[in-house]
DNA sequence: CTGAAAGCGCTTACAG
DNA sequence: CTGAAAGCGCTTACAG
């Protein structure tokens, strides 16, 4: 391995020269700076960031936790992520919980361990509030609550929910079926525990179809770690309408008032992520139903999925890059305003402290995009 | 931050007692250790890896370079590879040259200067065969061709011509379009140039087409980094194949000899991607096309797509897991043998040089999963 | 089995 | 503007 020294010996300098050209500060006269880069050139040096991080104390790295890469959510979050933090000359250190046998608290060592600059945490978590104070860096979390003290950047769910809702009651929507995650990420573990913004998206809609009187249910998936799962659920769910349907007109049109067997209507609108949406879709066809006259579908997320589905989906988009340049922002703030300064100003340290310590949540907003599963409104 | 020396000096014992500790290493009586541990856990020690890693030259990273996680085929690969990597205590470092501004160059820039043990190259890249061996540490590629002595693994997308020929053949198919990436991936540039090794399982499948007689024929899209330039050429293609078919029946069945205007069948296969076979249902169900009576659909890669489409696939799946088995075994086996041995041994040494210098190419055995895009074969 | 010493490659004050 | 010196936190021989 090709040193400074090297160079140094090569271009007939002192060590320092170098790396006063190495960083570009400082004044080095033409001919030493010419003869340095001529060296380097020659010798193929390639600084060791390792030596520069240990004196730095910084890594320039980023760990990224999500659960698993094989959603097209994570997917794309990572993705835009990933160039956001480049952007920053920060490097994206990718840890999956659900991909690898590797455990979450592992990899959070690890992280440690490296000395990551910072870390983001998208991943589901039991771990308590305090864990994620104590581990000493900068963590900023997207879409859940890690604690008092953890930024949070998030989409805004509870607009999603409310642009849903008017696009069912102005749809005449009579019978909602929403298909999520397990019903436990609905518990209110009260503060401390971790809790999950994505579930005001379904209790705000829940809200809205309450108060226009638009009858609802919730349907569990699995984790969000078993895309087949989602796939396996609504096809259960659709063999199930097709036979409460059946006591009725198959396959006949909502507007007909093709009442079900106990006076309820039957489902005419299917709401859930993406990977929700392009199975029912699917699932629809297959059941002879026409989308959207017979049942309309709703996805959230905006992934690819939008249009590989059957039809182009009706979706409530996540603003993707604004969350990850939100996510890059925070962290970077985070990074540069060391949170081990020993507060040589009183004052105006104990007000940064404050500040920093109201736990900000970033808010994105969400946006309808109709596709081919929703009736026009009138 | 608390370092060894903190350790030592709380357990009240030496520096390198606490290393020994630390990297269970060496024997220490039992009340040292216990002490130390006890210090350590008191303090809340991280052992620094970057110090380590300095000493040893080693970072215990490998960088994985892609085009896009956008496309569900690298985020299928990554997320196994993340897994494959992560049980040899590998991290991944995550480059991708279509989500960033930041360009190949510069990424493997980086990743030189952060000493990663290895790279993973799955993108395509314009650099000639020698920039790769020249970068001094271990490079495997995934599905494509960087020089002599660069490893390669791949899938058999021979195999994967041959099982899709097998299907469309049996199944009476008459005219086949299949739809790829830009023509220039085709071009044979040469030794040293980059080769694209997917473009196999087209020729392999015109091939034995061209055998059966059966008409074919190739539509290029952009790049593989946009996904939705696929949905429009899709999108495209059917609207061409429909005015050609408004010749004959619309939407009459292949079996009836609806042969088109100047004597050509019209098309009742499409072959592509899974993202060109999800988007080639919902063209289809558009265009009032019957799927697989009137047009049967593959697709290649075996994603999350495939039960996400209107129809389940029918798919050459590759096998990420082995996939990624195979480039973590191979980059692993580079780094544990390092290029730069003096060849200790003359004659030894020598053959494993050869071997090495083999350019080992990894052939991973695809599968055909048939769902509900393709007939029945007899 | 334990302690002082040199070094991994770089950076930053600090004198020339 | 340039050179010798100490140090980032750890590890590995090397004497005790």
């Amino acid at each position: 391995m090709v040193g400074m020294r090297d160079v140094a010996k090569k271009a007939g300098v002192s060590l320092s020269t170098v790396s006063l050209v190495v960083n570009a500060s400082g004044y080095v006269s033409q001919e030493m700076r010419r003869r340095v880069e001529q060296a380097m050139r020659e010798l193929d040096y390639i600084p060791n960031e390792l030596a520069r991080n240990l004196y730095r104390g910084r890594t320039g790295m980023i760990g990224v936790i999500v659960p698993t890469l094989r959603h097209p959510f994570f997917a794309t979050l990572v993705s835009a992520l990933q160039g956001r933090l480049a952007k920053h000359e920060l490097q994206t250190l990718l840890c999956s919980t659900a991909d690898a046998d590797t455990g979450e608290a592992e990899y959070v060592s690890r992280l440690r361990r490296h000395m990551m600059d910072g870390i983001i945490m998208a991943a589901h978590t039991d771990h308590p509030a305090n864990y994620w104070t104590s581990i000493g860096r900068p963590v900023v979390a997207f879409d859940r609550v890690l604690g008092d003290t953890i930024a949070t950047v998030r989409s805004d769910h509870e607009q999603g929910g409310r642009l849903v809702a008017e696009q069912l009651v102005k749809s005449g929507t009579r019978h909602v079926v929403m298909v999520g995650g397990p019903r436990s990420q609905f518990d209110d573990r009260g503060e401390g525990a971790t809790t999950f913004p994505t579930v005001r998206y379904f209790q705000t809609l829940g809200e809205r179809l309450d108060a226009a009187g638009i009858r609802h249910e919730y349907v569990a998936c699995g984790p969000v770690t078993d895309v087949e799962g989602y796939a396996r659920a609504v096809h259960l769910l659709f063999d199930r309408l097709s036979e409460s349907r059946s006591g009725g007109s198959a396959g006949g049109s909502a507007h007909d008032s093709g009442v079900g067997d106990a006076g309820i209507p039957p489902v005419d609108a299917i709401v859930g992520s993406d990977v929700v949406a392009a199975c029912a879709v699917k699932e629809a066809f297959a059941h002879g139903l026409n989308v959207p006259r017979d049942v309309q579908i709703i996805g959230y997320d905006g992934t690819c999925l939008v249009d590989c589905a059957g039809l182009t989906l009706t979706v409530v988009k996540q603003n993707f890059d604004a969350i990850a340049e939100r996510l890059a922002a925070r962290i970077v703030d985070a990074v540069n305003e060391p949170e081990g300064r020993e507060s040589k100003d009183g004052e105006d340290s104990k007000a940064g402290k404050e500040f920093k310590n109201a736990a900000a949540v970033d808010i994105v907003p969400v946006s309808l995009h109709v596709g081919d599963t929703t009736r026009q409104m009138a």
